[in-house]
DNA sequence: GAGCACTGC
């Protein structure tokens, strides 16, 4: 596979000379193998292909089915789980078969869809194949699929096994064209993807990472934050210049304080030693900073790259000779008993430190510190949970419903999630009118809940947009869910604290987060988006620019279910109502005593101090998300009248009311 | 008075 090339656009690929190219490909491990596996490809339905770091099967592969005319009328399709690398890898392949990107060859992702109708080659995001399936669960324009990096298992990849496994199943079923499948997948998992494929075949294709020297720690390791520093600087006084370092660390705090620390202690160091150049990266990290990482090291220097796990997979960084692996990651957790997630430090798999430890061989041999003992990796769990069983479900299961699979319970997952996890899941939907239940315990989705699925977003804000139509508020709601829908539009430089708050407090409002939010969108565009206007106002423009992308893409949609997109700019109570009708299993009530309990599951839970209500002490609020760390949080807020919770859903809070 | 990892439609 190719190096990723996570900050490039579309035009900027590098030019390379036809030849060079060519003879860049045919040097490529998969390429002397490319006649027997055409023909093993033509034998069986679905081939598992399992290939290390830069075999060049991402490339390569779509490209000898096509050629072979395998694919007959078909379309080939690719799926990657982040956009950057199909649009990448897709520009990389039409330059190597020298034809215009959107023609033989393109890419569909959200919001820029680069193909044709003389499109073979379609490299696309597994979202959008999902979706795509909605349409027509047969996916009949393809005659090849390929489901590439399955072993991140992501939830979209993981409902696509099953649709594409039961798509080929009914094409047969059918007479219809026959659909062949390509799981590709690094080491882990082969089995696995193995067995749920009827025993499929399994290819393995030799890449060329260089040899990685493993180190472990004799002893077990109390501070990992610790033992992170005291290897970075054995590794600086060992090490000659220009071997850089990646350190794997949990979350942004972490990794500034530890920027902070190496930078005291190298001032003391004895000044023979290599410059040291600290390079923090995390995602909500302001792009031209993280653009630093990504430099080449000046000679007789030292680059250090403080990373989250964003550098496990979503990006590559060239030179690196060392890493060193803390054995943590920061994730998310759902529990479907309490409706509540839990983001907390924990411990890899062993998968993941093998993951991390390819970082350090992409060019020239390298050495990973891990800073645990052989012991304790031992102990690993050999594979990551899968994301799906990690996750609340409302959304998933509202897309397979869509797609007509309405015996949720039984799709043929190839890890299920637990039974309680999907009857949460489906609770919900109901309560939002979005699913029914027979009498003989089948669900359907109800019209409102195909209207609902039809949107990119979480169910309670596709159900705002559908009220909106009855209060005559679209817009404002459309407005509102793609400010909801993006990261964070507030930026608040720890320099700087004082200042973005108090720009921010001309945007508050009495009525919450919600309000606040609708009036910085509507200040933005009497600004026309103005960059200077955002920076001043400690607005993040690039997350502002995706809200008006999001909010486009909503809005058309509206028109295309035939929503008549109306507008009433002056009531904000209607706004207001329309979330509430959404939002309202998230509500909390003022307590005597000043807490707040959550209405649904009878918790007490606070007002997070980031929310424009903080200070404030409304009888009755609707929340965005409860989170957990050192309390129960409610984020994002907005006040409600408890008669508009009583309309949207009387029976629930009958029931409610009660238990109290 | 807290402190959010990472994707995607």
């Amino acid at each position: 596979m190719l190096p990723e090339k996570p900050y490039s656009h579309k035009n900027d690929a590098t030019k390379l000379s036809s030849n060079d190219l060519e003879e860049e490909v045919k040097s490529l491990p998969i390429y002397s193998a490319r006649k027997k596996l055409v023909e093993q490809l033509r034998d069986a339905e679905t081939t598992i292909i399992i290939g290390e770091t830069a075999s060049g099967k991402t490339t390569q592969i779509p490209r000898y089915i096509f050629r072979s005319g395998l694919s007959g009328n078909g379309m080939i399709a690719c799926t990657q789980p982040r956009r950057v690398a199909a649009i990448t890898i897709a520009q990389r392949v039409a330059q190597e078969m020298d034809v215009e990107l959107g023609k033989q060859v393109g890419y569909c992702v959200r919001f820029e869809d680069f193909t044709s109708t003389q499109t073979k080659i379609k490299y696309m995001t597994d979202g959008m194949l999902l979706r795509e399936s909605i349409g027509d669960k047969l996916l009949s324009k393809y005659s090849f699929i390929i489901l590439d990096e399955a072993h991140e298992r992501t939830v979209h990849t993981d409902i696509l096994f099953g649709i594409v496994k039961s798509a080929q199943k009914q094409r047969k079923l059918f007479n219809k064209p026959k659909l062949k499948l390509i799981v590709m997948s690094a080491t882990m998992d082969v089995d696995h993807f193995s067995r749920y494929f009827r025993n499929a075949p399994v290819l393995y294709v030799e890449g060329r990472l260089h040899p990685i020297k493993i180190k472990y720690t004799a002893k077990e390791q109390s501070d990992y934050v610790r033992a992170s520093l005291v290897t970075v600087f054995q590794i600086h006084q060992d090490e000659p210049a220009n071997n850089d370092i990646l350190v794997f660390l949990t979350g942004q705090e972490e990794i500034e304080s530890v920027s902070q620390t190496i930078k005291d202690i190298s001032l003391s160091l004895p000044p023979n030693l290599p410059k040291l150049i600290i390079c923090p990266l995390y995602a909500s990290l302001p792009h031209h900073q993280q653009l630093k990482a990504f430099r080449q090291t000046p000679l007789g220097s030292r680059k250090v790259v403080l990373s989250t796990n964003i550098a496990e997979t979503s990006v590559t960084i060239k030179g690196i000779k060392f890493v060193i692996d803390t054995g943590k990651v920061k994730s998310k957790q759902f529990y479907p008993a309490t409706g509540l997630d839990v983001l907390s430090v924990q411990r890899i798999s062993q998968a993941q430190a093998w993951q991390r430890a390819g970082r350090a061989g992409r060019e020239r041999p390298g050495v990973v510190y891990r800073l645990y003992t052989e012991a304790e990796f031992e102990t690993l769990t050999a594979n990551t949970v899968p994301e799906i069983q990690r996750t609340n479900l409302t959304n998933t299961l509202l897309q397979l419903m869509a797609i007509g699979i309405n015996d949720v319970l039984n799709f043929d997952f190839i890890d299920a999630p637990s039974k309680d996890s999907i009857l949460v899941a489906i609770k919900e939907l109901k309560l939002l009118r979005s699913v029914s239940e027979s009498e003989t315990g089948k669900y359907t989705l109800t019209p409102l809940g195909r209207k609902m699925a039809v949107f990119p977003l979480e169910p309670k804000l596709s159900k705002a947009i559908l009220c909106s139509v009855d209060y005559q508020c679209v817009e404002e709601v459309l407005s509102l869910a793609a400010m909801l829908s993006v990261d964070s539009v507030l930026f608040t430089p720890q320099a700087k604290r004082e200042e973005a708050l108090a720009e921010r407090r001309k945007f508050t409002a009495s009525e919450g987060d919600f309000i606040m939010l609708l009036n910085i969108y509507r200040a933005f565009k009497q600004n026309k988006g103005n960059k200077v206007w955002c920076y001043e106002n400690f607005i993040n423009a690039r997350n502002m620019n995706n809200v008006l992308d999001i909010r486009k893409q909503l809005r058309d949609l509206c028109l295309k279910v035939n929503i008549a997109v109306t507008s009433n700019h002056r009531d904000i109570n209607a706004l207001r109502k329309c979330f509430s009708l959404g939002f309202f299993m998230n509500a909390a009530e003022l307590q005597p005593d000043g807490s707040y309990r959550s209405i649904d599951a009878h918790e007490t839970v606070h007002i997070h101090p980031t929310s424009c209500l903080f200070k404030c002490k409304p009888a009755y609020v609707v929340y965005r998300e409860l989170v957990r760390t050192s309390k129960c949080y409610m984020r994002d807020l907005c006040v409600v009248d408890p008669d508009w919770l009583y309309d949207a859903a009387p029976e629930y809070f009958q029931k409610k009311l009660k238990k109290l």
